[in-house]
DNA sequence: TTCGTTTTATAACACTGTTACGATACGATG
DNA sequence: CATCGTATCGTAACAGTGTTATAAAACGAA
């Protein structure tokens, strides 16, 4: 579908501001009405991206090797994590940030989106059964926790909300694996 | 300023969309052309919002007690910052958000803002000077982490894309520990 | 071909932020 | 007190947005 495809372009070359119907339908020769007919107005389209950026997002983590180092892993994941958002920063925003007012995505693909998430869990499950991690907590909580710290550190450095002359790749990595020490057995 | 008050009620009442300058200026028997002479626009509006948002912010802050155990200090501080954004939430996603296009805050105004994270930094010194953090890390970047995760973690559970059922509350607590326990000496 | 459904284009509606223009109000200066 | 200058305000218009009613066109099946 072309009208996606250039869709996704204005949102990674111009942000979510330039995705107007007007210009995305003026830009693959059609009219407004075609978004209409074909998703349903531009909540829907928006739904769709939201689908898509998941989509890459989870390919890439899931293409994280697995070793028999557990938590190394999961920094991999966390890597990862930090690389694909800045690679689609403009798809980022739409997944985890209100770029749209009243945007919210539908169960269906909000379902599907929470797919992401299940990597991270069986990594920190294989942590525990390891014995890296103590089996106090449950897994869920762990990978939120983790996930929270990439999702944290990571739109703070989309939106330049970080300390300006930051090298913020390094610490990104000291942090993730700091907290994930918080959680080992010692 | 009746303006900036209404401005404020609307965004914490009915969201970021409700806040239209035909809506405001009705709201309080004035034109838009008020908000024009009296800010400068919309973008200068939710810029103030965004320095009344951090003023709150700060001052919640703030007011949690020194004690002699640093650590303890800064999990209070991360429970805090949970509890005021929750509490203004759409203060909130205008101030960590991108709920309007485009905007962004004036240096001026994020500089103000920046304080807000200058008694988190004091407190990891404290951590530090106390032996209770190792002294490898720069309070900056332990600070930042800690940060990191307070926003992650509110700003998945602000836009519901955390896991259904989940109770919230105590695993916020359970993971800032965790994470702060991430950078202890050990 | 003919019928029915889907997709499309045009135009309008209601809404948004913004601004030019003129009127009003206010405060300090003469 | 009068006058001037600035700041504020109201009206109206402009350009842009998402959305929708209506009608035309395209397409596939009978």
């Amino acid at each position: 579908m072309k009208l996606l495809n250039r869709a996704g372009e204005l949102l990674s070359n111009e942000g979510p501001s330039a995705l107007s119907l007007r210009r995305l339908a003026a830009d693959v020769n059609t009219s407004t009405t075609a978004v209409y007919s074909l998703f349903g107005g531009k909540p829907a389209l928006l739904d769709a991206l939201y689908d898509e950026g998941f989509r890459r997002f989870g390919e890439r983590l899931a293409m994280v090797p697995e070793t028999d180092d557990p938590v190394e892993d999961l920094i991999q994941i966390a890597l990862t994590y930090r690389e694909s958002a800045l690679q689609d920063r403009q798809f980022y925003v739409v997944m985890f940030s209100k770029v749209v007012p009243d945007f919210m995505p539908t169960t269906e693909t909000y379902i599907a989106a929470s797919g992401t998430f299940v990597p991270v869990v069986k990594t920190v499950q294989r942590a525990i059964d390891n014995g890296s991690f103590l089996p106090d907590e449950a897994p869920e909580v762990i990978g939120l926790a983790l996930w929270s710290i990439c999702h944290g550190l990571v739109s703070l450095e989309i939106y330049g909300i970080l300390p300006p002359g930051l090298e913020i790749a390094p610490v990104f990595e000291r942090t993730v694996r700091a907290s994930a020490d918080g959680w080992r057995a010692r």
